[in-house]
DNA sequence: TTGTATGCGTTATCAA
DNA sequence: TTGATAACGCATACAA
């Protein structure tokens, strides 16, 4: 099958087809004022005839940007992320930028070396949600250090300075947790996320202030960890735990939807009903949520538009920092609402 | 914000500080034997001091090669192409390329126009699963002829002459429905998917034959077609019209698991006990369907080994392409199995 | 073993 | 209105 390569157009080709320099070619294709009429007909014509397309590589080199942004983010395969992804994609494409995506499986060294790897590639800007372990920003701030923009979106670190796009988890568990409160439950676990991000921190933050605001004294017993980055399994663990250690507990608040799952399961092999015997509130509302037996009450999470806002955010400092035009970074927060179903 | 931009290391930076010319530097960087031990030595010790990378867009210019590779799917948003996007990622870095992602939204115009904005970019390959609409293959025939490789997955063309990695979707419809038969249900609707994709075709296909060559009849009033890229919707929508038109159905083989969603949420509704009053099989194990109640009978389907060989494969034809080796296109069919759980 | 020179395909400055 | 020319940063054939 190896054939031998045809080589694509060049400008040069459309110079010496036409008998004019390379130098009119690249103007009449551009929107240089100082080319004829004619001239630049005959060279769109001829572009059209070869079939030309510029050398991307050779843009790139002279331009000195690549039109092609990277993403990091822990895992692809993931309700969440993938939509994330979708927006950034679609957003990208719009303005005419191209995406490099890598996953960092959670963990901060592959997240360094993708970093390395994004710079070396010279794209013109990333966008990183970051690992669980990821605890220290050295090499988030270095890239920005070497003045490419970043934006943090979802799991973000509060003392990176730079441009984030988040939800207000605290507020968000508080609003969950506060429902459930004021339905009548009156023990209420909270299933926690791991230690470092940040949105774990939160809501769990958000969790503890529900309570208290509420009158209810925070147990440190009623909250379970979930870190083992496999959170039906976490939620099905700590649910049977939790039935051991704390069998009146009336209720449980789950860092994410795919631990709600876990906790069913677990409550579905020993019988206990969902809602009658513990409540069950989730977090992101995915799709599987709706079709679960009895449907999970759950935060409705924006994936899509935290990544198509992130990208239009991130495309707006490309510009502006090619432009010289000075900017702020920005902080959005994307709105929420809980989804009350039959688990509570 | 905006500062002065940092300018990178390059070979000549390094070239003067060591008072050498940059051909040497450059050989020293590479596997050229005619280096000194002494030169090398400095050069690399240099190239650490000064965080030397080097200008992917210059090398790409002067190899000819992006060390880039474009994938094109339906959409990101969705667990099986999600993990077959993931695995291409994996294999993908594993080798030192990256990956651009785009999708079609499953519409042949997007697909065209992101096949030319691959080929622009000048990517050294394309992965592409179609899109529901693309029954014309010209679009793809180019890139081959153009000399990119491209492999087809999943929802490929018999026709065009590349690479293909599928799953034999005819046979697990057969071994699902044959299934279904041997369990005793004797009135089995398909609930199939668009026309064009040969996927599609062929779960229909494996179907018919598994009825056929269990002695019942082919009834094509018993096939519903779901082709509004909405799943769920599809089946639920199906799932009512059977009711009232076939109320006397006791078996559904689904092109998918979230088409069997969709008839089970209808069912709940209904009250249509699964699987005493009708048994559901679904296609391609997504985690959802193990949590369902009841659990859903499914054929697993194995999305990242599908993404990591069909990179493998494109890689493996890249770089014969670029050492002049010929190569011989390769059918890769990956295993899949009967998930057999509660709904059957 | 090292260096010179050329070209990859563009863009952009300046002169004609 | 056009064109000659010099970068952009690197790789490589060839000369020294």
């Amino acid at each position: 099958m190896g054939k031998f390569k045809i080589k694509p157009t060049t400008l040069k080709d459309i110079a010496t087809e036409l008998n004019i320099s390379i130098a009119t070619v690249s103007k009449s294709l551009k929107s240089y004022s100082d080319v004829s009429r004619s001239t630049r007909a005959a060279v769109v014509k001829m572009v059209k005839k070869m079939n030309y397309n510029p050398n991307v590589a050779a843009v790139n080199l002279r331009t000195q940007q690549s039109k092609t942004i990277g993403v990091i983010i822990p895992t692809v395969a993931h309700q969440f992320f993938s939509e994330v992804l979708s927006g950034i994609i679609e957003e990208a494409e719009k303005n005419g930028y191209l995406v490099i995506t890598l996953q960092s499986n959670e963990q901060v060294d592959s997240e360094k070396r993708q970093i390395l790897l994004l710079q070396h590639k010279r794209v013109d800007g990333i966008l990183i949600s970051l690992s669980n372990e990821t605890y220290k920003f050295k090499h988030i701030e270095e890239v920005i250090q070497n003045n490419i923009p970043v934006v943090l979106f979802d799991k973000i670190s509060k003392i990176v300075n730079c441009s984030k796009v988040t939800i207000n988890d605290c507020q968000a568990a508080y609003d969950a947790v506060t429902y459930l409160i004021k339905k009548g439950y009156k023990k209420i676990a909270h299933f926690r996320g791991s230690l470092k991000p940040q949105n774990s921190i939160d809501r769990f933050v958000g969790y503890k202030k529900a309570l208290v605001d509420n009158g209810i004294s925070f147990d440190p017993l009623l909250v379970y960890l979930c870190d083992n980055n496999d959170d039906f399994n976490d939620g099905f663990q700590n649910a049977r735990k939790l039935l051991d250690e704390q069998p009146d507990v009336d209720a449980i608040f789950a860092i994410t939807d795919s631990v709600a799952v876990g906790i069913y399961n677990c409550f579905h092999e020993v019988g206990i009903k969902v809602p009658e015997d513990i409540a069950i509130f989730g977090f992101s509302n995915w799709f599987m949520s709706s079709v679960l037996t009895p449907s999970l009450s759950t935060i409705q999470q924006p994936g899509f538009e935290m990544g198509r806002k992130s990208c239009e955010i991130l495309l707006e400092e490309i510009k502006n920092l090619k432009n010289d035009i000075s900017y702020n970074f920005q902080q959005v927060v994307l709105p929420t609402s809980l989804v009350i179903r039959n688990s509570t």
